[in-house]
RNA sequence: GGGCCGCUAGCUCAACUGGCAGAGCGCCGUGCUGAUAACGCGGAGGUAGGUGGUUCGAGUCCACCGCGGCCCA
């Protein structure tokens, strides 16, 4: 016997049933230990941010990983799956930040870097509480007990042994980085905090200044700016070496500007001279402010490849420190840099007109000052867009910071050639966007000026500066698992070996994507530890995540593994795109377009919207996600498969059908229907695992839910009959064992997609085994009849056509015909079906469809039969019989009615499980009338 | 400004290498039902974003343009 199974099922709740059985039995680590010591898959875990709340975007790449392990568990191989969790980095502490109504690094110095960084531990044990139960509601399978945790000390030392690695191999250096920077909260703002802050429509001043030729005072080179600020840092001019420059004269001088920008000239003028921009490389020219003099030349043009004639005068002002590619420039030539502007954005007191001032106060008097001098050709404004800080709305300044950097672009070749070499879904993304990014490799700014973060391990001697960089606890004199975070690490003193003297560690912690791009070896404490773990286990077979990773952990695992051991550390990636709303918006809090993964747990199921990720997009582009989708997958696929299984429980348990009782019948013994279903099954099961052993989820999952409609509305539908008949015969065990292996085979074919449901009906079909412990089906070629597939479409055409044809001569199925031609041959058994779906007495082979559409007086009444059994069905439905009882059916006709009951009763009691057809209206018998000829009641059979 | 992706019915999406434009949802009509949160048939609904090109033949290949999305500058 099976369990009942109801025909209306609450999907979540039936989930949360399964995900408790799973707790209670340790279905996982089952899964697990059945595969121990077989061959690995290797999985990697990237590892969530421990900072806010899982969202439904964090559903879709955990359903791709979790598909692809369940799937190779079942291949029989053994898959690891430890979580992780990445706990460092600045997210976390603005969450302390705004918890504790402060904002700035001096506020948190204040506050204390001991007790801030304590907050930020315990913050982050908080939010992986909530993704771990996240995660087991959507069913994927981690093992969190295990998790590696980026802050753990063995992770710290393991990650140090990378940057030491580096630092030997002389990868690592020490350089100047322009970043947006927030004067008020004197920090750089990283690239996700600054696209939250741009502004539309800013004012800002725009100046075009003379810069006079220092052997040529009276011709002037004319630069514009939208930051007058910067001026006084002024160190070069930069122009393109291909454009066309022009000499003009205007009044009493001579002006230098790109001959395509020549509108931006206030009046007549007179064109002396043209030249080229190259032309124009290394003249000097008198510097607008002197207060800071360059240690080495400058003040003279360049030639630069970013110069644009969209805006400007083709001449752009170059201020060192103040533009990442004023930097870059200056650094690539050799210009020296200085700055001109102190960490809060105020001008330092060399720079003595302005000094003090903040850089945006200063802007109009320095416009002022050199209108007053000469320099200035015109002053207007413009509006743009400008970034701001998005907590402290203060106007954010391009700033060259200090920085750490890794010497990536040396390794370029190498990225290149190990991403070539790595199997990307979707394929573009190899030479797209990833091979994009890589072509354009700038070296790696590693550090971070702030306090929650893996520490850097350089100290650097007080006394002479030399340098060193630790790999662990130990080198320091520290216990392996002492708390290796600011402000402890901080007090650790070295002795200098050069000179003796006293080394202090840098101030700066890690970058976090360099802590999640160490975890191949730095989950295993490698290689102070689990070294043999890791030799199992790298490179990764499988990851996956989104899209926007190809700059996060896509490019951090690749670069740290090419950097340390020469090669990629996932040899398959599966890069998914956004979860978007139905308009195609990226989901956000202030749009508040927010789907709730939670919400749609409770109310769809998570089975069902990890079938909607599987199904409705091709991976890597977008989900429009919304609650209607979601209705439509559980309606039209996990109900209808549900609704089958159903069926066959209910049947097979009122024939008490047990799978393992009789031997299964040989296909030759079997019907064409179930022959069909077989081939089709066959082909599923070869589609399925082909495509899931390709990463093609959607090759995959799509064929299945085709499968499930033909199982659901021809199979079952065809086969109604052969379950509900009283005998049983081979037939009947046929339709039985064929339906049977169909839902079995099903429901491991879905257990990597829809773990729950599938784990439901298979243990109630298989003794109660889980789904999850057995191997995945394999396909039988045996089952395969091509030409059994082929004729049964074109049955299923040939019906079509019919009802058609019923249809435009307004003839209801009910009304028997006496033939259908159609134009090839059928097997009996498929003409049988052509018959009774198009309910027609012959099937005749013909050159052209054709239906017969004479009626008979046989033909109608037999048609008024159907007519009656169909009031008897409605009623025995609505007396709340079970669907085996037996019943007296009592009846009052006259006319045709009787008429039919006379030539068709056997056949009405037949179909209505009537024992017995009784000419009689019992007084207290309801019952119902057909117009004023008919009148039928009925009562269970005693 | 650059890169990548997308643009097919009102909506969400299909269509192996170029070969008769489809499904689901929604709408209208109709049929069937011990068949479920159903199902069947018919209908309305398409300039395949646009323009050119290659080809016997283009949704599919090429070029350019437009719109949307993501990323970078």
């Amino acid at each position: 016997m099976f369990e009942p199974a109801t025909s209306r099922p609450h999907l979540p709740d039936l989930e949360r049933q399964v995900m408790e059985l799973w707790e209670a039995e340790g279905t996982f680590q089952q899964s697990l230990a059945l595969r121990e010591g077989a061959p690995r898959f290797v999985f990697y875990e990237g590892p969530p941010t421990a900072n806010g709340r899982p969202g439904t975007h964090h559903v879709l790449a955990r359903a791709f990983k979790d598909v692809v392990g369940r799937y190779r568990t079942m291949k029989g191989f053994f898959v690891e799956r430890k979580a992780g969790w990445d706990t460092h980095g600045l997210p976390v502490e603005l969450e302390i930040e705004k918890k504790l109504g402060i904002s700035g690094k001096q506020q948190i110095e204040e506050f204390g870097i001991e007790r801030f960084n304590e907050l930020c531990r315990q913050s982050v044990y908080q939010y992986v509480d909530a993704w771990t139960e996240f995660s087991k509601r959507m069913a994927f399978w981690l093992d969190f007990d295990n998790a590696y945790w980026t802050l753990s000390s063995d992770y710290i030392q393991s990650v140090w042994w990378a940057l030491k690695t580096m630092w030997e191999r002389g990868l690592v250096y020490k350089g100047f980085r322009v970043a947006p920077y927030c004067p008020r909260c004197m920090t750089p703002l990283s690239s996700h905090e600054l696209a939250q802050g741009w502004q539309d429509d800013t004012p800002d001043p725009s100046v075009y200044v003379r810069f006079r030729l220092k052997d040529d005072p009276g011709t002037s080179l004319l630069a514009w700016t939208t930051t007058p600020w910067t001026l006084p840092g002024n160190v070069a001019l930069a122009v393109d070496a291909d454009i066309d420059y022009v000499k003009v004269r205007q009044g009493e001088e001579h002006l230098i500007l790109a001959e395509a920008r020549l509108g931006v000239l206030d009046g007549d003028f007179e064109v002396v001279e043209r030249l080229k921009g190259r032309q124009l490389e290394g003249l000097d020219y008198e510097p607008l402010y002197t207060y800071l003099p360059p240690e080495g030349r400058a003040w003279y043009v360049v030639t630069a490849d970013f110069v644009s004639i969209e805006e400007g005068t083709g001449v752009v002002h170059t201020a060192a420190a103040y533009g990442a590619d004023d930097l870059r420039l200056c650094q690539e030539k050799g210009i020296p840099i200085r700055h001109t502007v102190d960490l809060r954005g105020r001008f330092l007191p060399a720079v003595e007109k302005f000094a003090g001032l903040p850089v945006k106060e200063a802007d109009p008097l320095i416009v002022e000052d050199l209108r007053k001098r000469g320099l200035l050709y015109k002053s207007g404004q413009i509006r743009h867009t400008y970034p701001f800080c998005w907590r402290c709305k203060t106007a954010l300044l391009y700033y060259a910071l200090d920085s750490w950097y890794i010497r990536t672009t040396e390794l370029k070749r190498e990225l290149v050639a190990n991403n070539a070499a790595t199997n990307w879904v979707p394929a573009h993304v190899k030479t797209g966007r990833m091979g994009d990014w890589l072509e354009n490799n700038v070296d790696w700014a590693f550090s971070r000026s702030r306090y929650w973060g893996t520490p850097l391990p350089f100290w650097v001697c007080d006394a002479c500066g030399a340098q060193r960089c630790v790999a662990s606890a130990e080198e320091l004199g520290l216990p392996a698992d002492a708390d290796l975070h600011r402000p402890y690490i901080d007090e650790v003193k070295l002795p200098c070996d050069a000179c003796g003297a006293e080394m202090t560690r840098v101030s700066e912690v890690l970058d976090a994507w360099f802590d999640s791009g160490s975890m191949p070896f730095a989950q295993r404490g490698y290689p102070r530890l689990g070294k043999a773990e890791f030799d199992a286990s790298f490179p990764a077979d499988f990851i996956a995540e989104a899209m926007d990773q190809t700059r996060g952990w896509f490019y951090s695992l690749l670069a740290v593994s090419t950097i340390l051991f020469g090669l990629n550390s996932y040899r398959n990636v599966i890069c998914l795109g956004l979860v978007v709303d139905p308009k195609g918006q990226k989901q956000s809090k202030s749009r508040g377009n927010v789907l709730d993964p939670t919400f749609l747990f409770e109310n769809f199921g998570s089975d069902a919207l990890r079938w909607f990720f599987y199904t409705s997009a091709p991976v890597g582009e977008n989900y429009r996600t919304s609650e209607h989708e979601l209705r439509e997958v559980v309606r039209q696929f996990l109900l209808t498969l549900w609704n089958v299984y159903s069926f066959f429980v209910t049947y097979a348990n009122i024939d008490g059908f047990e799978p393992s009782r009789e031997p299964a019948l040989p296909l030759s013994e079997r019907s064409a229907l179930d022959r069909w279903l077989l081939s089709r099954l066959s082909h599923l099961v070869e589609t399925v695992d082909g495509s899931l052993d390709r990463y093609d989820v959607n090759g995959a999952a799509r064929p299945v839910q085709a499968f499930v409609e033909d199982l659901s509305n021809w199979y079952v539908r065809r086969s109604r009959r052969r379950y509900w008949k009283s005998e049983s015969d081979a037939d009947k065990l046929s339709a039985y064992q064929t339906l049977y292996e169909a839902l079995v085979t099903v429901s491991r074919l879905l257990a990597p997609f829809t773990p729950f449901l599938a784990e439901a009906l298979h243990r109630n079909l298989f003794n109660g085994q889980s789904v999850h412990l057995v191997d995945y089906p394999a396909a039988d070629p045996a089952a395969r009849d091509a030409a059994l597939e082929t004729e049964m479409s074109q049955a299923r055409e040939a019906v079509v056509h019919g009802l058609a044809a019923r249809d435009r001569a307004r003839l209801k199925v009910r009304q028997p015909l006496p033939a259908v031609t159609v134009t090839r041959e059928f097997q009996p058994e498929l003409a049988n079906m052509i018959r009774d779906e198009l309910n027609v007495k012959e099937v005749r082979t013909g050159e052209e469809f054709a239906l017969d559409t004479t009626i008979t007086d046989e033909l109608r009444l037999e048609g008024l039969a159907r007519e009656l059994v169909r009031l008897v069905q409605e009623q025995r439905k609505r007396s709340g019989l079970n669907i085996e009882d037996r019943i007296v059916l009592y009846h009052q006709a006259r006319g045709d009615w009787s008429r039919m009951l006379d030539r068709f009763g056997g056949y009405v009691a037949a179909e209505t499980l009537a024992v017995e057809l009784r000419a009689e209206r019992p007084e207290d018998l309801e019952g119902v009338t057909v117009g004023d000829e008919l009148w039928i009641g009925l009562r269970r059979a005693s």
